[in-house]
DNA sequence: CTGTTAGCGCATTCAG
DNA sequence: CTGAATGCGCTAACAG
């Protein structure tokens, strides 16, 4: 079932069937009538794929990430597309996982489907490799990254004031007598560099003694890195984490050696994930706002796609909220 | 750029520039590499649109939830991308929401799109509203509904096994010794029902005591509605939740009033999230094994896509994990 | 207000 | 092994 069947059936032209199906154009509403009638009888959907082919679009948007399963990413994820389908566009979901040529094969992808639009969550994609396929691809259309940065002409960032955020974190823990912290993190990304950097800052400010510590992701890699810190006899009396989950596999050390928390150490998580709900007791953490992070992003595009300057960075945030850890 | 400009720079026909990019049909290989080299001169990008217009596919499917913020919908929609990616196709992401419009006007979107097919996540398309526009989208295409069963042809389900999962958990926890059963669950859904189901069965054949009690979603009203419980002076000891989120907000009630999880009370999880990680003690739950459902969605989708007869129904499952709540 | 016409970029016959 | 021709379903001039 076709626009011409449609339109030989209503007594019209296949042009007076797109006007009325596409609301543009001045038809006779009588023969706007007829023609809905026919459509309805037949319940007629309109071939997007045709449509794309002359306007050389879909609508529909590219969001790619690391792994949708971390909850960062799906929060973000979630924001983004809700906003896009209020302005009529579809999002594809992209896993890329970390290795570059699975991120390139989902740009080739993207790039032959002629998304409108890449919408990139998270700094992963410094990878070097992708700068010239991202910059030859930000000639065709936009591309807006979250939580990263690249600096090509067509090229958007929006990023969450990460090091700002620690900073208040420390400034915080400091007013509240604490003056040995740890640093626990497990990416060396944009954001990753950022919180790193806004710690050492704050710690320097305020002149406070302190240790850092990279390690794997995943609760367990924190739980044994805290246990073997305190069993090799560290003292610190405030942690800091570069995400939740780290934070909670150090407070589950903490408990099972029987120190209290937050008496005798602070502790603070990254994201105000629903993880941060689940620990007893709960986790105060910064709020990484990913709800405004994704409609943020979907606002710049709008205002690009329909021809606006759009300033090519925008910062989001640094919130903290304060609960039982910390 | 297309086909036509790479055929004349490669004085071909545009036949045979299809013919090497498609790596059909046969093509002399001086004049294969002639054409190859023409296309990496331009970077050339098919466009999926135009072929999609021709073969009637954008080999693209259509993943719909609820909310992809779900970590159980996350899981699921995670390992359906991946595994639909290795079969060329990619994927739109739907979050519908709970209401009845939003979840149509996915349907027809997809429908627009022209889908290879729609898979489902969750038996809230249980809503009697969408059986007909279901059972219409069929009969074009295989719909896929992971939990849930509509019995249309070219509807295919895959169902894990809720009712077994649930009864496994009592029997378990009656060898353990417990008496008094308490069940919280939160959706009246195609998997809640068969978890309830599987409770009651459970229950009756071990000649239990228990208490049923629905409460809305989300860790507060679990907790609020255990500590209204025990403030009640109810006596159980023995708590099962359909999700994990529940699970952890009773055993919050129960740690705050000093009654100790398991050697009082024993308390399960649903889903194996990782959420049953973050908690203390850690939650036994039952693993609903989001990766093979998601997996097993696909395999089967990709037996029907080649034209294989196939089941309409795949169950799976039951599998309870055990950690520390009970 | 309505109809005619010309592509959009590709896969796919069918000839040669 | 290669090329010419056709059509997929629609939008967008343009003409009437």
């Amino acid at each position: 079932m076709n626009i011409y069947d449609i339109a030989r059936e209503a007594n019209v032209s296949i042009a007076t069937v797109s006007r009325v199906l596409n609301g543009n154009g001045s038809v006779r509403d009588i023969t706007r009538q007829r023609v809905e009638q026919v459509l309805n009888k037949y319940h007629y959907v309109p071939s997007a794929i045709a449509r794309g082919m002359v306007t050389n679009s879909m609508k529909t948007i590219g969001v790619v990430s690391i792994d949708i399963r971390n909850l960062y990413y799906a929060n973000v994820s979630y924001s983004i597309e809700q906003a896009l389908r209020v302005l009529g566009f579809s999002t594809i979901l992209c896993n890329t996982g970390y290795d570059t040529e699975q991120k390139l094969s989902y740009l080739k992808m993207l790039t032959e489907k002629k998304v409108d639009s890449i919408i990139l969550i998270g700094s992963i994609f410094k990878d070097p490799k992708l700068n010239k396929p991202i910059k030859e691809i930000s000639k065709s259309i936009p591309i807006i990254i979250i939580n990263g940065y690249y600096g090509y002409p067509n090229t958007y960032s929006i990023q969450y004031e990460d090091a700002e955020a620690l900073e208040k974190s420390v400034d915080y823990l400091v007013s509240r007598g604490r003056k040995k912290f740890l640093y626990l993190y497990d990416a060396d990304t944009f954001s990753g560099n950022q919180k790193l950097l806004g710690f050492k800052n704050s710690v320097k400010k305020h002149d406070l003694k302190f240790d850092i510590r990279f390690i794997p992701p995943g609760i367990d890699h924190a739980y044994r890195e805290m246990c073997e810190l305190i069993n090799q006899g560290s003292f610190f009396d405030a942690v800091l984490t570069s995400e939740d989950i780290t934070a909670i596999g150090a407070l589950q050390c903490l408990l099972e050696k029987n120190i209290r928390v937050p008496e005798e150490v602070s502790v603070m998580g990254y994201n105000n994930s629903i993880l941060s709900l689940c620990c007893t007791p709960r986790l105060s953490t910064v709020d990484s706002l990913s709800e405004e992070m994704g409609k943020t992003a979907v606002s710049v595009l709008c205002r690009i796609l329909s021809g606006e300057k759009v300033e090519a960075s925008v910062k989001i945030g640094a919130k903290i909220v304060l609960r039982q850890s910390a």
